[in-house]
DNA sequence: CCGGGGTATAAAGAATTCGTAAAAAATTGG
DNA sequence: CCAATTTTTTACGAATTCTTTATACCCCGG
């Protein structure tokens, strides 16, 4: 996937930093960095990265600790860097929850690839639901479908577009602008007329009233939500 | 995974074969051993193993190209073994899906870490079957081969292909860009006629009408899928 | 009471998209 | 090297979808 994945890398050495996130970033990644373990622990939780590139020799707690604490509440593939090639340091790792180890000097390409490799493995597709219901209405983001009493409903490309974003915001307003920006493109921000005509073919397929709405409520001026009983 | 994991290992050379098979089945795990690149895979569909062990070094065909062929249908994880270090031929194998690489020689300990990395990560990965059957219509991903009502119907390259990569994503809509990345290459993402004419031909060879699909239905303006009832 | 911004619906014309056929070019396998 | 198959190119009608244009609505404030 070539969806910008977010990779921590957490490393005591700012030459390795600077080294991986040039790297790093040149594919596309967007890269999170921490200088400690605590503060790697810390940042895993507020960024919730797809990949952790973490070096075992850490000067305020061992590596391994880290790792541990890690995986105590994330599965996220873990790559362990270190200058130590023991074996017996490796198969801590592993054993520990790692993924994969690789020990330095390392080429860059290899790096590249092994995270390459663990990326794939795991697709972040459980960030976020993929089903989202409201009563009688489903709809499945991962498999493009929208079922009304179990009855799929049929819809067009930029009808799909649009409930599908409002879906992925449930019960949040979703400003016109960011609908047109989003599904017809930056030029046609303005042109909030599609819009209501696509909004009210949705409407028109879902059985759903704009004056009392069950699904999609409009809010004057600014955008259009779906009702947030889940 | 203390459940009995079976690993198949492909490789030419009896005394590493020996060597790993009494590693491994010293953890408990149930070793199947194919000699080369063609047993391998045969051995793959047949026993469906958590793990593969593959040895790039094959006498009978290229083990990058074993890789890919077992890549057609399955995702278990890929071990490679290599006496070769050369970064690019790392990189080839971990891009071409392998999920870690290992240079002989290796210390044992640190292979069967990583042998229980690998496997660690396994389980949740839903174990996709090679085998897709949509009533009459039989998809053999093992095999590469289709059959409908028990017959075998003939497909070209680029068909099979198509439907194949339906197949893995049974019921869920495969992008009309992602079938032709996938299929012709990333220069070609745009001809999406490429895919009504392959299409149509699968369709006809199926028997399947477009306007009342028993198989693959269109998403107009987005892709193709299978039919979902499994 | 009346007018205006924002909204909802309907119905045209324009532009895509889809499916099929058939010819030309390239590939495959003997 | 040749013959057969496969893939690519080219073309066109039909159906759908999107855009445009037009009209009526509703709530609020002047």
């Amino acid at each position: 996937m070539s969806q910008t994945a977010t990779i921590l890398v957490i490393d005591d050495e700012p030459q390795i930093r600077k080294f991986l996130r040039i790297s790093l970033v040149s594919q596309g990644y967007k890269v999170v960095e921490a200088a400690t373990g605590g503060e790697g622990l810390s940042q895993a939780a507020l960024t919730q990265p797809d990949l952790l590139v973490l070096d075992l020799g850490l000067p305020d707690m061992d590596g391994q600790q880290v790792l541990r604490e890690f995986r105590e509440w994330s599965r996220v593939p873990v790559l362990v860097l270190s200058v130590r090639a023991s074996e017996i340091q490796k198969v801590e790792a592993l054993d520990g929850g790692a993924n994969d180890y690789v020990t330095k000097p390392f080429g860059i390409q290899e790096f590249l690839a092994r995270v390459r490799a663990l990326l794939r493995q795991a697709p972040q597709g459980e960030t976020q639901p993929a089903l989202i219901s409201l009563g009688p209405l489903c709809i499945d983001l991962a498999y493009r479908r929208v079922t009304l009493d179990g009855v799929e409903v049929a819809l067009t490309r930029k009808e799909y577009a649009v409930l599908a974003q409002l879906a992925r915001y449930p019960g949040r307003v979703v400003t016109q602008q960011q609908l047109l920006k989003d599904i017809w493109g930056p030029t046609h921000a303005e042109d909030s007329h599609y819009l209501r005509i696509v909004v009210g073919h949705v409407r028109q397929k879902l059985g759903d009233d704009p004056t009392a709405p069950r699904f999609i409520v409009t809010e004057p001026g600014v955008g259009y939500r779906l009702v947030g009983d889940a």
